[in-house]
DNA sequence: GAGCGATTAATAACGGTGTTACTGTTGGCG
DNA sequence: CGCCAACAGTAACACCGTTATTAATCGCTC
């Protein structure tokens, strides 16, 4: 019928993993798709006829980053202390950040005119905390925690370390802090916040 | 000694408000210096001789953001329940990041090549938190809050308040929830967290 | 086996960006 | 009056994402 297929599902990883390695040091913004490809010894008409354009490889790094993380909190095994399993889930939850910041911030942060993620990976979000949700219901089970939606909890604690994770990452902590305290400290007290009476 | 200088105050400031105008509804990326200097009818170049360049305006309109930022939390004044002020700080936070989305970005989370905040503005952002350090130092006199560094439980709070706003505002939340709610139950739990035991 | 047609991929072009070099204008002073 | 320095606008450069065009390659038919 025609020529041999070389823009395949092999040069899509090399692709991919030659995105992911200059986002995951240098930020979406420094990712450019002539650069990619001469990278890659290809043409940028590999990259839009694997992914579309730059959001479509952006949105396949998004789900990349995604399954790095999910992965990442699934480490954290359930104890039989529910309240100190969601301060596990939130260590973990900053040392992926930490380690993976631009990865990190392509699923939470970075919402420029070149990515927007999808309704489709939004509501995917919500499944990679649920390791979170289902440990609030464990502690809302074994009196830990007050009764009510346990979304509603998971979003606070959730909230707390993503907002202390940003701020680190942006550079924006107050200095004479140490910070991995703070982050603790914090876990700790939106816990016991939320405590039953 | 030579011709009339026109790229003066006047033009910065309308400059300035321009490219407020436009990042306060499309973000940073949507910024032109072309066109910016198009629509204020001038070229590129005055840009370049008062800020030096897209970094350099881009800081000013930080300036800017931060001091609209700081004039919101000041409207909120100290009453004799420290811990209900750290609240209301935590209201007004949001009413000022939901009402000015990309003015809020510019502060804490655009990180992207165009624009890093300077070292001496980073400094400045632990001003702009002054009135919530206040609060909660007021709240360790009057046995409120536990003792120690105010620093830390204000970053608490702080983090907290940072964080679910970004979710809100990336689109993250979780759907079937009331943002407003959760939002002021977390502020709720973070300062009974820190209460003296 | 040669030629054709379809399918694939690389190249070139388009409109845009930030930035810088250049050119021309404009004013005060000798 | 003419010069010269300060100034501002224009054009150029090197990129970017994207798209249209061109070239190359294979399988099938004759």
């Amino acid at each position: 019928m025609a020529r041999l297929k070389t823009h395949d599902e092999a040069l899509r990883l090399r692709l991919i993993n030659r995105a992911a390695a200059t986002v995951f040091d240098r930020g979406t913004a420094a990712l450019s798709l002539r650069r990619l490809a001469a990278d890659v010894k290809t043409s940028t008409t590999a990259v839009y006829s694997l992914f579309g354009n730059k959001a479509g490889l952006l949105d396949s790094l998004y789900r990349e980053a995604a399954r790095l993380f999910v992965a990442r909190l699934a480490t954290v095994n359930s104890t039989d202390d529910p309240a100190a399993d969601v301060i596990r889930l939130g260590e973990a939850y900053r040392e992926y950040a930490l380690a993976n910041p631009h990865l990190y911030a392509i699923m939470f942060a970075d919402r420029t005119v070149e990515y927007e993620p999808t309704p489709e990976r939004k509501s995917e979000v919500g499944d990679t905390i649920a390791p979170l949700v289902d440990a609030v219901v464990r502690g809302q089970a074994a009196g830990q925690f007050k009764s009510g939606q346990p979304e509603v909890i998971a979003l606070s604690c959730w909230g707390a370390a993503h907002g202390l994770v940003s701020l680190e990452l942006s550079g924006n902590e107050p200095p004479g802090l140490d910070i991995a305290d703070c982050y603790e400290a914090t876990l700790r007290a939106v816990v016991t916040g939320w405590r039953r009476d």
